[in-house]
RNA sequence: GGCCUCUUCGUCUAGCGGCUAGGACACCAGGUUCUCAUCCUGGAAACAGGGGUUCAAUUCCCCUAGGGGCUACCA
């Protein structure tokens, strides 16, 4: 027997530039890259545009994007080049004709009387192959109906015959895809074995699927990989979530950074069954990672989301970067997705009127008398206050002790300052919202808060 | 229809002949708390069904059922 020798391991992911980076592509090049950093491979990103019809560059570019936003780095690809360049397969075409021809040359191909097509021949048998993940895999090829179209014409080469030209000519180890792809690994090992072609590894991948089970597509909703971006959902939430749809390392941990994805990817732990996209289940990794944020990072993640709609959030863009970044700090815990960063930040604006209704003033156990007068009280006490004692540190246990220096409850004090000061049933704590607006602004909605409650009471 | 392929809580999954079948998300209850969130505690929730093999099957084999994919001059 032979002795083999062992190849360079190289894999690569070929997306077709004919719409917006798919969620299943960018887990499949994912998937490509960790199997290669892992093992000391390269990972070649190859554009499969062929079809020059639906091809456009824009979605080209939403690829190269989405992928990079990922954390993904290639070896080689259209924007960097490489050793077995062009990486755009309408810049190959003198690779595809000289294989159609000798296709043509040994008959293994022929061309329909008018030209119009190149017609690839095949015999019925039984192709079989190795999968990595699933084992042997037997395809008749019948199951396809035999021969079929290769290219156009010379100059028009289509899927089939691009892809295993290229993967040979770029001397691709692994051709790791999904599973949808099964039935045309057979047709290529046909081809590979036509033109005396290495045959790759293969493994493919179980398909992302809908909430309905079926293989996630556009009409399911958000396939986008970057409408996620444009969500507010973290590249690392993204990545740390994908890499465990369909494969796990085994243990019980379920956070890992790319870094330690690397280290324990294994194509044998890989997942037989196709694997739900859950948005719930993404989200709250989002949570996690964006709880984890540094206040710079924070400040960073949402400036991108009000830069989304800048005159929507023209006051906020223009407040002091200070002042948002502690904003931002105290709604953290909070957050989830940009979908909610809107109305939690609103309190922030310097020109906040506070839009509520004075009954949410009152606390449950409370009445209004009282909280009209708790809002004075507070209200005078933090005029007070010096300027450097305003820090959560030092105004917590203050007002704290002061409350229970009159024997009055928390609760009945500290709802209706919070209430004032962010109008919301729900929010972070006083202290915070207090010390982010500053000493000046917390009296104004203190007393605005007060005569809200007053008129109301006399307006009765 | 044909061919291929898959099957553990609702979802993502651990398990690789002997386990009270574990974790996470979601859900429910309780605690902490001015509210929400966080955090802590607890709960409900699964081996598709039927045959084998074996002292013993979630695990190995077969059948059935169900799901999915492919069946383009798209990729």
């Amino acid at each position: 027997m032979a002795k083999e020798i062992k190849r360079q391991i190289r894999t690569r992911i070929a997306p077709s530039p004919t719409g917006m980076l798919h969620v299943g592509t960018a887990r499949a090049a994912l998937f490509n890259e960790l199997f290669a950093r892992k093992q000391g491979g390269e990972f070649v990103l190859r554009i499969e545009d062929t079809d020059r019809q639906r091809s456009e560059k824009k979605f080209e570019q939403d690829v190269l994007t989405g992928l990079k936003w990922l954390g993904l780095e290639w070896d080689e690809g259209p924007d960097i080049g490489g050793k077995y360049g062009p990486y755009r397969q309408s810049e190959r075409g003198e690779f595809y004709r000289a294989a159609l021809q000798q296709l043509i040359d040994d008959e293994r191909a022929y061309q329909v009387p008018h030209g119009e097509a190149i017609v690839f021949r095949v015999s019925e048998e039984e192709i079989v192959f190795t999968d990595l993940i699933r084992g042997t895999v037997k395809v008749p090829t019948s199951s396809w109906g035999g021969d079929f179209i290769v290219a156009r014409s010379m100059n028009d080469p289509l899927y089939h015959l691009a892809a295993v030209v290229d993967d040979q000519l770029m001397q691709i180890s692994h051709v790791i895809r999904g599973e949808d792809h099964l039935t045309n690994t057979a047709r290529h090992i046909l081809l590979q074995r036509s033109l005396a072609y290495e045959t790759p590894q293969y493994a493919h991948l179980p398909l992302l699927l809908d909430e309905g089970r079926r293989k996630l597509s556009k009409r399911a909703g958000d396939v986008s990989l970057l409408s996620y971006r444009d969500k507010g959902y973290l590249a690392d939430a993204m990545l740390n979530y994908l890499a465990l749809l369909g494969w796990n390392p085994g243990g019980q941990e379920e956070y890992f950074t790319h870094e330690e994805l690397v280290r324990s990817f294994n194509l044998s732990k890989v997942q037989k069954g196709g694997a739900i996209f859950n948005q719930v289940k993404l989200t709250s990794m989002n949570k996690h990672y964006l709880q984890e944020l540094d206040e710079d990072k924070l400040l960073d993640w949402g400036k991108k989301y009000l830069l989304l709609d800048q005159k929507k959030n023209h006051e906020l863009l223009g407040m002091e970067e200070g002042r948002l970044k502690a904003a931002l700090k105290t709604e953290q815990g909070r957050l989830s997705t940009y979908h909610e960063l809107e109305v939690l930040l609103d309190w922030a604006r310097p020109s906040w009127a506070g839009e509520y209704k004075s009954d949410l003033l009152i606390w449950r156990e409370s009445t209004a008398a009282d909280t009209i007068n708790y809002l004075s009280a507070l209200a005078e006490e933090f005029k007070l206050m010096g300027n450097s004692d305003w820090v959560e540190e030092t105004l917590t246990p203050r007002i704290l002790s002061w409350i229970r220096a009159r024997n009055w409850h928390n609760g009945a004090v500290l709802w209706p300052m919070r209430v004032a000061l962010t109008g919301r049933e729900n929010s972070p704590g006083p202290f915070a919202v207090a010390v982010v607006v500053g000493k000046t602004e917390t009296v104004t909605r203190l007393e605005l808060a007060h005569k809200k409650l007053q008129d109301s009471i006399s307006g009765e």
